[in-house]
DNA sequence: AGGCCGGTTGGGAGC
DNA sequence: CGCTCCCAACCGGCC
């Protein structure tokens, strides 16, 4: 036989997993099987995800995240086996593996999902310089988004929507979003091969392993309410997709945060990586919809994929979009470092029990409700404590399953009343509410057991119970529960004020900044600032 | 240029 | 309970 025929054979593609962790509605997936090589034949295909095995403090992701990313490793893999092939977990860092990958597999294509946010964009600006180094092709595809972010900004005349409503109609001078692909049932023979598919090497991690790796200790889990993987994710979109008028109707103000089972969808996780492709979630929705009255966004189902990719293409067309300073859509505000108030927000400890509810529900549980993080947010920002939505960001970042670059520092911002939002004047009473949707409190009793026992009419604030009915509780403010860390009837009225203030500032420097520039050389932050003025 | 309109989800008073 | 209006206060988009 021909040596170079048999190299032809060996020539491999490789699809990176990174999020997009599915295989319906994934192009940059089915590229990697279906493309030829030059002499017209298929590649052998190695679908791979990269896992780096060391402990990060920077990679900031709580157990219940890293729960669900095993389950959905697994659950891929699982997938992937049923078609003839595998998940191959590569342990490194991507710009360390890719180059022996590259010689070991003789890989000549590289596929994978595009990805707007900026980390990964400069890691994978510099995959592709390595693989062209190696001589690997590379094709990325559009799929985490239905809309490509980038045709949004072009299609709105180069300057990026900065309301939803503008948002919505530049949309609508497009073409419709991208129609899904349907997962495959079978790969082409041709691309399977036997190598390695019981190499433990390449397994997926278990869960213990993966939790010791990244230093937390296993038996800290809490129950698991939303595991991860395509298949749950496609299991729970049905079980919605069954209730035609709940989907009609949804108006997401009218569902509540305070809830005992969530009364949104929790499809947010299963999004965020990719489990759940947008676009076969939103034509689904047009299925079941079909001719029906329904709600409209913003407030509709369909309304909330739109918020997606509006934060989406705001995110990926604005520097430092997840940080206040070198913002330019960003209100400058002074916020106070106050480490105590921060600590007792992040733990739940605030004294105020509707707040620290939430924050106690977001750590054992990994979701809170839309409107439950407006409240722990405003409460932390703007209304009460005073700290930059910067802190409270992290804290997201690390507790929430479905924690989304974009999205995250999006509704921050919004809820800081920094960008997006402006009605400042317009706070979140901690105590008042939660009322709205659970007068007597069950919520605050779930998740903050001592305060079980506590009347209806004291339970949204224990610090006004008197001692009395404190002890008939068997909890004594101060004691078993702490005290408030801020009053809001004092504070909420002052934060307006500096808010006004913080504005002004901002007006002023913005308009201060581009005169000055004339004069003095502006740094390279300034440049990149002015370079996106958003028009 | 400047004024008007509307903004996914506030609270409270008054009817 | 549901509706309207007010609250000093905002902004972006549009004409």
């Amino acid at each position: 036989m021909n040596p170079n025929k048999k190299d032809r054979c060996h020539e491999t593609s490789i699809h990176w997993f990174r999020k997009g962790m599915r295989l319906h509605d994934n192009p940059a997936f089915k590229l990697s099987y279906e493309l030829k090589t030059c002499c017209g034949e298929y590649y052998k295909l190695r679908p791979i995800y990269i896992l780096d095995p060391y402990f990060r403090k920077y990679i900031r992701a709580g157990m219940n995240r890293w729960r669900f990313l095993q389950q959905s490793l697994v659950d891929l893999d699982l997938t992937l086996r049923k078609l003839g092939t595998r998940l191959y977990v590569i342990r490194g860092l991507p710009e360390d593996v890719f180059p022996d990958l590259f010689k070991k597999w003789n890989v000549k294509l590289l596929t994978f999902e595009l990805d707007t946010e900026p980390y990964a964009r400069k890691r994978d600006e510099q995959i592709e310089t390595l693989a062209r180094q190696h001589g690997v092709k590379v094709d990325q595809k559009v799929s985490h988004t239905m809309y490509n972010t980038e045709l949004v900004v072009r299609a709105n005349r180069g300057s990026v929507p900065m309301t939803y409503q503008k948002f919505l109609s530049v949309i609508n001078s497009m073409p419709d979003p991208r129609q899904p692909i349907p997962a495959p049932d079978k790969l082409p023979s041709e691309c399977l091969f036997d190598d390695d598919l019981n190499n433990c090497e390449y397994d997926v991690p278990t869960l213990n392993e993966l939790l010791t790796l990244k230093g937390f200790d296993p038996v800290d889990l809490k129950p698991c309410l939303y595991p991860g993987g395509e298949k749950e994710a496609l299991k729970r979109l049905e079980e919605y997709m069954e209730k035609k008028s709940w989907v009609c109707k949804f108006e997401k103000p009218d569902t509540s945060p305070n809830s005992l089972k969530p009364s949104t969808t929790v499809l947010s996780p299963y999004m965020k990586f990719g489990c759940l492709s947008a676009s076969h979630f939103y034509y689904r929705l047009k299925e079941v919809i079909g001719n029906s009255p329904h709600t409209k966004p913003p407030v509709s189902l369909i309304g909330q994929l739109y918020w997606r990719e509006f934060y989406y293409t705001v995110g990926a067309a604005t520097p430092n979009f997840d940080k206040m300073v070198g913002n330019p859509i960003c209100c400058q505000v002074p916020w106070d470092d106050n480490p105590v108030a921060l600590e007792a927000w992040t733990n739940g400890k605030t004294g105020y029990p509707f707040i620290d509810a939430i924050m106690r529900q977001l750590r054992d549980e990994g979701w809170i409700h839309h409107l439950a993080r407006h409240s722990v947010a405003c409460f932390l920002t703007r209304g009460d404590l005073w700290i930059s939505w910067e802190k409270g960001l992290a804290v997201f970042e690390e507790l929430l399953l479905d924690a989304d670059w974009s999205m995250n520092a999006g509704n921050w911002m919004w809820l800081s009343a920094s960008a997006f939002f402006h009605q400042f004047f317009r706070v979140y009473s901690p105590v008042v509410f939660g009322k709205k949707t659970d007068k007597s409190g069950d919520y605050i009793r779930k998740y903050i057991p001592e305060l079980a026992k506590y009347p209806d009419q004291y339970i949204y604030e224990p610090w006004l119970a008197p001692k009395s009915i404190q002890e008939r509780a068997g909890c004594v403010v101060g004691i078993h529960y702490p005290k408030r860390v801020v009053i809001h009837e004092d504070v909420y009225k002052i934060n307006i004020n500096k808010m006004s203030l913080a504005y002004k500032t901002t007006k002023a420097d913005k308009c201060g900044s581009s005169t000055k520039s004339k004069n003095a050389p502006s740094s390279s932050n300034e440049k990149n600032v002015k370079k996106a003025k958003h028009k």
